[in-house]
DNA sequence: ACCTGAACACCGTTCAAGT
DNA sequence: ACCTGAACACCGTTCAAGT
């Protein structure tokens, strides 16, 4: 279980029957579609509201505030993100390094650009309102999974493992991100994950013992 | 000169005595503040002129309404980012291919991380509406100066300079964009910085024809 | 337990009046 | 040429009333 929330943030109650859980999966749906909308700042509830079919009182019976609203989608859509990407990490100890650089980039990859629109609007929610400890949460949860991977590597010293953390995460991060905001297409997408996926395995390389490439030599 | 920016967005009239001159700085900086503060969707108007001083009405005069101003300012400040980094491009035309990353990473991060603030506060403004023209144009400009002066490289092949070119700079700009928002302590920022140079140097000496290494191993 | 929508405070934007 | 601040429309949020 993720840390609680601040109280602030919490959401107002739990639906119970079964048309309350459509409609907050109608606001969470229509609060995706708002906010990818040209202009950000028309992310008001009364569209939200609107969109989903329902009342604003309805709305703010279940999320205190806009923010709320929008904290709680982030927390929804990252946790999903980060169960996937656990669920990869976890299947890949022991494997060849190279074999686990190429499962992780993939992993986060596919979690964020597939539904692309939705990172979007997750990246848009994000800075929107302040949600600091949420993206710190999530880091930490990749970064634990990541490093309790690369731990189980042959032939990766624990000083390796240590300075390829610091610098692989952000870098994955980072430039799915900007792939994510750019949308460009297809064809450079698939460029670009393939150097990048290179490109981390080059610097893990770097890292192994001498001994440790033969893990992969046996492969292409 | 960069592309005019479509009417909807352009400042409403020109500052011409002193003190107007005067009061639209105090109006950007005002901004930047505001959009710091935890919650950016606390960034109003009435805060902005009140933090600068003026009145609602003197901010109207010049900025036609308040996505206009946000779009000034991420011009203002982007604009000041790509001259600094064509700059360092040009001047390092025909240098020795790692020291040309070297620069490139270097003058993109310091003029992100050394102004951490209103790097912030532009990447927030930048989601708050929609700025992907903004961005864009940002983007052609950094990536034109990276490409000539790669193109200068001793050593590096057309197809080679168009590869390094498509993961380089959304490696570059991700990662320092994930440092200025998560802001960790100097000595791991220092870390980050140290290890993107070597990346992308590894990367760019991939792609050098054989005999283009003697223009590095001459140096450490 | 769940939903509605009128009501109030506040913010974006305008404009008539000032120096 | 520049500045002011009251005025109007609209959005965030509440709450009394409904099923």
């Amino acid at each position: 279980m993720p840390p609680r929330e601040p109280a602030h943030l919490k959401p107002r109650k739990q639906p119970r029957q079964a048309r309350a859980v459509a409609t907050v999966e109608a606001i969470y749906e229509a609060a995706i579609q708002v906010l990818l909308t040209r202009d950000a700042s028309q992310f008001t509830t009364t569209q939200v509201a609107e969109r989903a079919g329902v009342s604003v009182g309805t709305l703010y019976q279940y999320f205190p505030h806009r923010r709320a609203l929008l904290h709680a989608l982030s927390r929804h859509y990252l946790g999903r993100v980060a169960d996937q990407v656990e669920a990869v990490c976890a299947a890949h100890h022991g494997a060849p390094p190279d074999r686990m650089v190429e499962a992780l980039v993939g992993a986060y990859w596919d979690a964020k650009i597939d539904r692309n629109d939705v990172a979007r609007a997750v990246y848009r929610s994000a800075v929107a309102f302040d949600s600091a400890a949420l993206m710190a949460g999530f880091r930490d949860r990749l970064t634990t999974a990541t490093r309790s991977m690369l731990q189980s590597a042959p032939g990766l010293t624990k000083t390796g493992e240590e300075a390829i953390s610091t610098i692989l995460l952000p870098v994955i991060f980072g430039t799915v991100r900007e792939m994510c905001e750019q949308d460009p297409p297809g064809l450079v997408k698939a460029e670009v994950r393939r150097e990048l996926v290179a490109l981390c395995t080059t610097c893990l390389e770097g890292r192994l013992r001498p001994g440790a490439f033969d893990a992969r030599a046996s492969r292409d």
